[in-house]
RNA sequence: GCGCCUGUAGCUCAGCUGGAUAGAGCAUCUGCCUUCUAAGCAGGUUGUCGCACGUUCGAGUCGUGCCAGGCGCGCCA
């Protein structure tokens, strides 16, 4: 635990303590103490801390909130809390000033702890599993996949600096009907480059890059596939494509700072006969029946909507069997928990996943689904619709080239997945240069100048501050980049218990501009020793800190800018 | 029609289990570089928190009903 959560938790207790003993001695009448908070209060002028309580015990005393307070100070230990001032304010609040160098002893945290300060440990270890992107190996990865792909790989690191044991998986869709639609796209594009006219399927995939793939395939094999029979040439095309499209699927992620531990074929689930298993366990737990010649799962006897179909009449099983089987082979891989990042379209299907891991046995809260609104394309000021069929997307790729990796995966993680996010590429190239990710960036590259200015300089930039150096630190700037500081491990606990990244690349931005507020205002590099080396160890943990969050983010910390 | 998500400053978006005067970036206006990086700082301007009721000491936050936008409701994935 960190320090500033032992000073706030001992005075939590305390609180907690002052309640019960003006219960004791009849001063409040009360059956059950309130979930209060003690926080920092919005203006710093209230003090350092304040709580709530006396407000929300209002209700049950019958008195006023700020009789309330009166009572709960007249009981409150305030020995070894730091607590120099209490008072009452507003509507009720007790506000707290704390004695100024209740602070500084975070310095010697960070710098002892480096690249770990932050870490918390709410998942005791616990196996842990984030999937995200899994995009159809038909086409190449989009905004929506770059969305994703930010969230998800962010959102993993904060669950390991969080305490749990992560692994990132990557589901492969290489089995169903889109591999047949893409084995008919292939097998036309082949023949079309090979100049027989033959018609484009349909429901087939539009890409360009489908054209650029078989162009390739006719490079190393030539026509050899013309004269082959259907199944075997389609078969043949669509191992080779496959094998490409994943390849350059992992090295675009790659690209965007993203590295899996787990690439998961589906079609593995199949041959071993997985897919097969599961299905007949639901059906012996009485969750599968019959209908024109289909099997269904009934869904509906665990609250959704309606039934959906598992094995097709035609005996080939449905996306959903294969969905439930990989689901539950995650459980027998012994996860504890499996978080899954989804666009919002696929929500209709959250329900039912759920109910089938329920019916397998599992607790349904070990699986949760985090649906990201989609990324809607902006051209000309006129929304463009995205799809792989269509063909109309812009990559990935793109997005990185014209961009830049940091600035793109800050874009997404800055943003709640529920927002739906628009993006107008000419735009993003025209305001890259204001991408908040640079301020961020800029904050740390200030950081390093000054330290590469102090060695220069011949200070001595290793000595630890001592107690009386760090209490020189009591300017409001300096004080609140301290408390910044300070909160980080209870910045990742509440991100990751609410699996919220995008809350770290708030607090990030808060942190770089608390700095430069305090950059501007004073000096590091002065003749006072003493306040120098104190200055040097806050600026050695602001640096730390900025740089173990953009790790999490998956931004990259520049010496210089 | 039913279900889920969204609606906060001119624009893009934050706002933790309800808390004190609703915030940040961009844009705009005014100052600040002979001192550690001006990709910065300080300050000004900008709001019926979609609308209406309700719950209570207190609502951007919770409930109900409307309005607007997105997504979903296949023997597709």
């Amino acid at each position: 635990m960190s320090l500033y959560e032992r000073i706030k938790k001992k005075i939590y207790n305390n609180l907690e303590e002052a309640a019960y003993r003006a219960r004791e001695n009849g001063k409040l009448a009360y059956d059950e103490l309130p979930a209060f908070v003690l926080e920092e209060p919005r203006e710093r002028q209230l003090g350092d801390l304040a709580t709530n309580l006396a407000m929300l015990l209002t209700k049950q005393c019958k008195k006023a909130p700020r009789e309330i307070a009166e009572i709960i100070l007249e009981n409150l230990e305030i020995t070894d809390t730091w607590i120099t001032a209490s008072e009452i304010a507003g509507p009720g609040f007790i506000n707290f000033r704390l004695d100024s160098n209740w602070l500084t002893g975070v310095i010697p945290e960070v710098l002892s702890q480096e690249d770990k300060y932050g870490s918390v440990n709410i998942g005791q270890g616990q196996k842990l599993q984030v999937e995200f992107v899994s995009a159809n190996p038909t086409g190449l990865l989009h905004m929506g996949n770059a969305r994703g792909a930010a969230l998800g790989d962010s959102l993993a690191a904060l669950l390991s600096m969080a305490g749990y044991d992560v692994s990132r998986e990557f589901y492969i869709n290489d089995a169903g009907n889109q591999i047949h639609n893409f084995a008919l796209s292939l097998e036309a594009r082949y023949l079309q480059q090979l100049g027989h006219d033959v018609p484009f399927p349909e429901a087939g995939y539009h890409g360009e890059d489908l054209i650029e793939t078989v162009k390739r395939i006719i490079e190393q094999d030539g026509d050899k596939y013309v004269t082959l029979e259907e199944d075997f040439r389609r078969e043949s095309l669509v191992r080779q494509a496959l094998e490409e499209k994943l390849h350059d699927i992992k090295t675009t992620l790659e690209d965007f700072g993203v590295f899996y531990d787990v690439w998961f074929s589906e079609q593995t689930l199949h041959e071993s006969g997985y897919v097969r298993d599961t299905t007949n366990e639901l059906q012996d737990k009485g969750y599968i029946y019959e209908n024109e010649g289909a099997l269904w799962f009934k869904s509906t006897l665990l609250g959704d909507e309606k039934d959906e179909v598992i094995i097709r009449s035609n005996g080939v099983p449905t996306y959903f069997a294969a969905d439930i089987a990989y689901h539950r082979n995650k459980f027998h891989r012994g996860f504890r928990k499996v978080i899954n990042i989804w666009g919002a379209d696929h929500h209709g299907h959250v329900g039912r996943l759920k109910g089938a891991m329920q019916a397998l046995g599992y607790n349904p809260d070990s699986l949760q689904i985090i649906l990201m609104q989609l990324v809607r394309l902006i051209q000309d000021g006129e929304v463009v619709k995205m799809s792989k069929r269509s063909g109309q997307y812009i990559t990935l790729r793109e997005l990185m080239d014209e961009v830049g990796k940091d600035a793109a995966r800050f874009y997404f993680i800055l943003r709640d997945p529920d927002s739906t996010v628009e993006f107008d590429l000419d735009l993003a190239k025209s305001q890259s240069a204001d991408n908040p990710v640079y301020y961020v960036q800029y904050a740390h590259a200030r950081l390093c100048s000054i330290l590469r200015q102090a060695k220069e300089q011949g200070y001595e930039t290793d000595i630890e501050p001592d107690r009386n150096q760090l209490a020189l630190l009591n300017s409001n700037e300096e004080k609140d980049l301290l408390k910044k500081i300070a909160d980080l491990p209870g910045e990742i606990a509440i991100s990751a218990k609410m699996a919220e990244p995008h809350r770290l690349a708030r607090y990030v931005l808060d942190l770089a501009a608390l700095f430069h507020t305090f950059y501007n205002s004073q000096r590091v590099l002065i003749e006072d020793t003493d306040l120098r080396v104190a200055r040097l160890g806050l600026i050695k943990s602001t640096k730390q800190v900025l740089a173990n969050i953009l790790g999490i983010l998956g931004v990259s910390a520049p010496e210089r800018m």
